[in-house]
DNA sequence: CCAAAAACATACTAATTGGTATGTTTTATG
DNA sequence: CATAAAACATACCAATTAGTATGTTTTTGG
């Protein structure tokens, strides 16, 4: 298995290095202008490749597309909103970093351009079975790991028996993705500060009552 | 002003007619294939008019674009979001069902396409400013309304004092517009009826303590 | 060093895009 | 009824699209 690379390595090495320059390419120019209207011509001369070393690489756009959701996009994820959910420490702390601090440290670039799972979702989330399924792939992970996390508050007495885990999980989720596509709409974090404060009394309101 | 109309009024409604035709047919499938991938030529196929009617009335997609956002988009958000807001009646009654009963009676067809205007927002929210603009119109007097309501809630005391009306209202609607987009990836309610049992809590949890 | 395979480049294709130029038909008005 | 204008149709344009065919260059393994 490890021989087997000795020789091939360099070769290997380069196929691997070219796909990861195109999958970086065309993430940056899916979540700048979309998927459908982001060609293959574009990304490759983002990449300073041509069509023909795409076409080695990848059997369609297709592929290219749920290769972007499928590794770079859902790595993301995972990296910024799930795995801190997995942490040790204070419930709230984990909530409020994840759901609420993070989302004030975000780019002018992050801000105006949304959350590129949302753009996903919203673009072609009905558009194919396949890429819905890429992305329900990713959502469902989060949920979990969001769902485990206030499971521990119940557990550890922090947060309110008589609510739902799942609404919890799913509520925040989806008020995180919603003002993610409406910050677009503003040249500034106004609307941002509210959704935080309004994020931030929705918190309050889980903790038991002491 | 009146007399004017009395004789080209056939032909001046003929256009508006047309008009009408091309926007209906426009949102239709804005709505369900995207603003950006879907061109003229399908737009007219779907009228049964020819590329020459639709030129002759518009001067340019964005022409088109913005009326479907700033008349069809605007009237649906109004109708449907904001005009109930205003209605008398118990201010909590109003919120479920603008927000919680009113998402269950979606036809199927909603569901899979999710939210015309998040739709909107999160395709071309950061493609061009005067997109941009006529969005934020929608969102701003949608807000606006809701901040109205929850100020008459807390007035007549059914709502308390120490959360901002504002914040409410942006995590009102950002959750709205988060969980339309979400459903998208799913093939049933289940994750609707997550989202609604999360809203209920938070609804609750708006109300003074009695 | 040499063949073969992998990596990449060049040059195409047919279909689709937004938009224009130039018709023909319908309606309005003196 | 004549003529002008509005409403619509037909035929085009250059640019862009996903994908293919056929090259050339680089790497590999003997």
């Amino acid at each position: 298995m490890f021989l087997v690379y000795l020789c091939g390595m360099q070769q290997n090495l380069k196929s691997e290095l070219t796909k990861q320059v195109i999958i970086d390419e065309a993430f940056r120019l899916f979540h700048e202008n979309g998927f459908k209207t982001t060609s293959i011509d574009k990304i490759m001369l983002a990449t300073k490749l041509t069509k023909g070393a795409f076409y080695h690489h990848y059997k369609s756009k297709k592929e290219l597309g749920l290769e972007v959701i499928g590794s770079k996009l859902q790595n993301r994820v995972c990296q910024a909103m799930i795995e801190p959910l997995g942490a040790p420490g204070d419930v709230f702390h984990i909530l409020e970093n994840t759901f609420l601090n993070r989302i004030k440290t975000f780019s002018l670039y992050d801000k105006e351009h949304g959350c590129p799972m949302n753009n996903f979702i919203n673009e072609i989330g009905d558009f194919e079975i396949v890429y819905q399924a890429a992305l329900k792939n990713i959502i469902e992970a989060w949920k979990l790991a969001l769902i485990k996390l206030i499971e521990r508050g119940k557990k550890e007495g922090v947060i309110q028996n008589n609510v739902s885990s799942n609404a919890v999980a799913v509520y925040l989720i989806s008020a995180f993705e919603g003002i993610r596509g409406i910050r677009k709409l503003y040249d500034n974090d106004l609307i941002l500060d509210e959704y935080i404060l309004g994020l931030a009394f929705y918190l309050k309101q889980l903790k038991t009552v002491k």
